[in-house]
DNA sequence: AACGGCACCTGGTCGC
DNA sequence: TGCGACCAGGTGCCGT
């Protein structure tokens, strides 16, 4: 499910009844997860307090206190299928709901996860410097996430422009959806070499994936097929895909149908008269 | 150093 | 109805 506007409404959608309280109780049902879940969380987590819970990319981060004040974090991340969500703590549980964080209010922090891509850390370290965390590019909707940096990193990278701005070196938050939605609105095909943009199109590029980004914010996020928000809702932004699993469809634009190409084993999606293909 | 491909999983859909 | 092939919102890691 999710890119960076789906783990920001899994964030705002969680705050209300979780930060703030103690955790009573974890229970851990499956913790085979992309790393496993260690065992001694179980006894390690009960007692602190959640304090905060923030995001980095598309990384959960949940700062823990403890009654001496010293700090701690989880590590969250959803993987390709994963979502949170807050109930009561005598919901029964279901298939892949593979770990419970209970707090003292009687509510509980539910992960479920079919695929198991997903991650659940803790570390007692200094948070950013978790080597998770270390190389990540700025956050897509800071000032830091410009033309400046994104178009130095390009120079000299042959790689298609796709691939750039969803490495996480380059760009983050940048999921196959918004990567295709934010190459359609700047005309951009997506096999472009990255050094043959030109700065207005990277420019163009850069305020594009922000507006995309924070768009799909406002609308929850995307729901595909099992995305849904912490309140049991489904995403709007759908509805606002102009190509993205569209292939055959008329473009919004101009009519061409829609093409869908696979790069780097994932699904792109264009339209191959307003993204014209680069020569050479 | 840069790049492309693989692996990790389950489940839904499609064609035969 | 069953079965195999293929596809899916991510990303660290490995080999070239």
């Amino acid at each position: 499910m999710p890119e960076l506007p789906e783990v920001e409404t899994t964030l705002r959608g969680i705050q209300p009844k979780t930060e703030g309280q103690h955790i009573q109780k974890l229970i851990v049902r499956n913790p085979k997860l992309r790393w496993p879940v260690e065992a001694h969380l179980t006894e390690t987590l009960p007692g602190k307090k959640l304090s905060k819970i923030s995001r980095r990319a598309k990384y959960l981060l949940l700062t823990l206190t403890d009654d001496k004040g010293r700090e701690s974090h989880l590590i969250l991340h959803l993987g390709m299928s994963g979502n949170l969500r807050v109930l009561p703590q005598n919901t029964p549980h279901q298939k892949h709901d593979h770990i419970d964080v209970l707090f003292d209010n009687g509510f509980m922090l539910r992960y479920h996860d079919p695929r198991r891509f997903g991650a659940f850390l803790w570390t007692d370290e200094p948070i950013m410097a978790h080597p998770l965390l270390t190389h990540l590019a700025p956050e897509p909707l800071s000032e830091e996430f410009n033309t400046d940096q994104l178009f130095q990193h390009m120079k000299g990278k042959t790689s298609a422009i796709k691939a750039i701005i969803m490495n996480n070196r380059y760009a983050v938050g940048v999921g196959n959806i918004y990567a295709n939605e934010s190459l359609f609105l700047s005309g951009i095909h997506p096999q472009t070499p990255a050094n043959k943009l030109t700065r207005a199109q990277t420019d163009s590029l850069v305020s594009n994936i922000k507006q995309v980004l924070a768009k799909a914010i406002e609308q929850g996020g995307t729901t595909l097929k099992d995305f849904l928000t912490p309140d049991g809702k489904p995403g709007y932004f759908k509805q606002e895909l102009n190509v993205y699993g569209r292939q055959g469809e008329a473009c919004p634009v101009c009519a061409t149908p829609i093409v869908r190409i696979t790069q780097n084993q994932r699904a792109s999606y264009f339209c191959p008269q307003c993204q014209p293909k680069p020569k050479g």
